[in-house]
DNA sequence: AAAGAGATGATTCGATCCAACCCTGAAACC
DNA sequence: GGTTTCAGGGTTGGATCGAATCATCTCTTT
């Protein structure tokens, strides 16, 4: 971490600084984007340049980047009167979404199985064992994150950089989701064994037995999200029964006392 | 003038006016997208928002939208030293898009065989009938937009507007060399026939057939695309050989005296 | 002559300004 | 009283300017 570079002139602590080195526009689109998907902003809120520019102290110019690109991708859509709302999920978009991370994550995986190398998969068993240290803990979150990275680490494997970009803003637009997924603890269970049988394949080879395990996988976080779905839509879609601009009008603005 | 509030009168002529009504960004990005996808702007070259900005009398703000959002989509990439390139692909980028679109595309086909109504292939057998007719032609471009065409249609039916979004993406990244795949009038016949025995699937809701049918589809084209590419290189990567920045230096300015 | 420091040019980024647009509400007119 | 028109506010879009960055080139110094 912070490698005080006594005496040398080996100074590593300006390498760090690149992470920061990125664009204001970069950084505002990053922190709208966590904020959605980390549930800060919910489905439905109204954003617009000039709020949230005069929130951050900042101009207009990289707010309105940051919700172009987040347009793009998916997550917000243009509002006619001006303004975007962050987009909510109904049952549809959640069977579409997860239908297409259902193909493209077995095919990451099917490529993988075909194309890893000898030690690689040592990470893998670490992360799985890591996931099963956390299995019988409280720690939703780290299990949560623990799970991304295997998956993460397993289609890392496939080298190929689109299909995992692709699968990263898939992921993106349910990730709100995924605490509902492995806050099942049955579900978090099964899913450890999902991985555990899925490296067993990956070591055989076995590229058309891992692709039915990660699609079954899949299928199944698909289903618990549905359920959850059905239990409480309100988390998934924008207050239910009235329209936007009502609940915008009637509640205020929502968190903008934050100045500079 | 568009001003036609009174809203009564059944005057539709206003309508297709709204299609014009892009932002000047939106029609820089469209039209250098077009430009890229067309070959107007080889891989390689390098594009600046200044120059480009001249070159078009306007400013440089919706320019840079443009370039951004191109780089999202993954047609261009950020330059060390200032401004983005057009990306080249190389043999394994040809066979990663080829490999997603593979899984994509037939997934659509399997949706689409699984949900289609009654009378909604009418418009695909009218298309497939529509590039027969162009088989004997020279219309290359025709039977190009007509393929196109046909595979919209048959997508479509999928009802599943994010896995069009993406297959569209996939599609721009290779589609200059579209051309060179239906280039070849054997596979252009090959294809259709490979329409036919889709349209006769999806009529007996087989949605496995279906999916194995455009995946071997998809792969035929993967494999001409492959075929010219070892033809000749040149036209897929940025002058080969040679940096991209000894060759800008080299060139100068390629077609730059468009002035205003 | 080689190496380093500063100047220079090209380029992007952020801020700010102005114009266009759309909706809304109110006033005026028929 | 209903309809039309006008004015106003909010919002985005485009232009322009200043600043920061980075590489290259040159000049100076050892």
């Amino acid at each position: 971490m912070n490698r005080t570079g006594n005496g040398v002139s080996f100074n590593l602590e300006a390498l760090p600084r690149f992470s920061e080195r990125r664009s204001l526009g970069d950084r505002v689109l990053k922190s709208l984007r966590q904020a959605i998907v980390r549930g800060a902003i919910g489905p439905g809120d109204r954003m617009v340049e000039n709020r949230i520019a005069e929130a951050m102290g900042i101009s207009r110019t990289p707010v309105r980047e940051a919700l172009h690109k987040l347009e793009q991708e998916g997550l917000l859509e243009r509002l006619p009167r001006g303004g975007f709302v962050v987009l909510g999920l109904s049952r549809k978009d959640i069977e579409e979404t997860f239908g297409i991370r259902g193909v493209l994550e077995s095919y990451a995986a099917r490529l993988s199985a075909l194309k890893y190398q000898r030690d690689e998969l040592v990470p893998l068993h670490e992360k799985a064992a890591e996931y099963e240290r956390f299995l019988n803990g409280r720690d939703l979150d780290a299990l949560t994150r623990i799970n991304t990275q295997f998956h993460d680490l397993l289609y890392a494997l496939s080298r190929s950089p689109r299909l995992i970009r692709m699968i990263n803003e898939l992921r993106d637009q349910i990730f709100r989701f995924r605490q509902i997924i492995l806050s099942n603890a049955a579900l978090a269970r099964v899913s450890h064994e999902d991985h555990k049988r899925m490296l067993e394949r990956i070591e055989k080879r076995d590229a058309d037995g891992v692709e039915r395990l990660v699609k079954d996988h899949i299928m199944r976080g698909c289903a618990a999200v549905l359920q959850a779905y059905d239990d409480d839509q309100s988390s998934f879609n924008p207050s239910p029964g009235r329209l936007l601009e009502e609940r915008l009008r009637a509640g205020g603005e929502k968190r903008q006392g934050k100045g500079q």
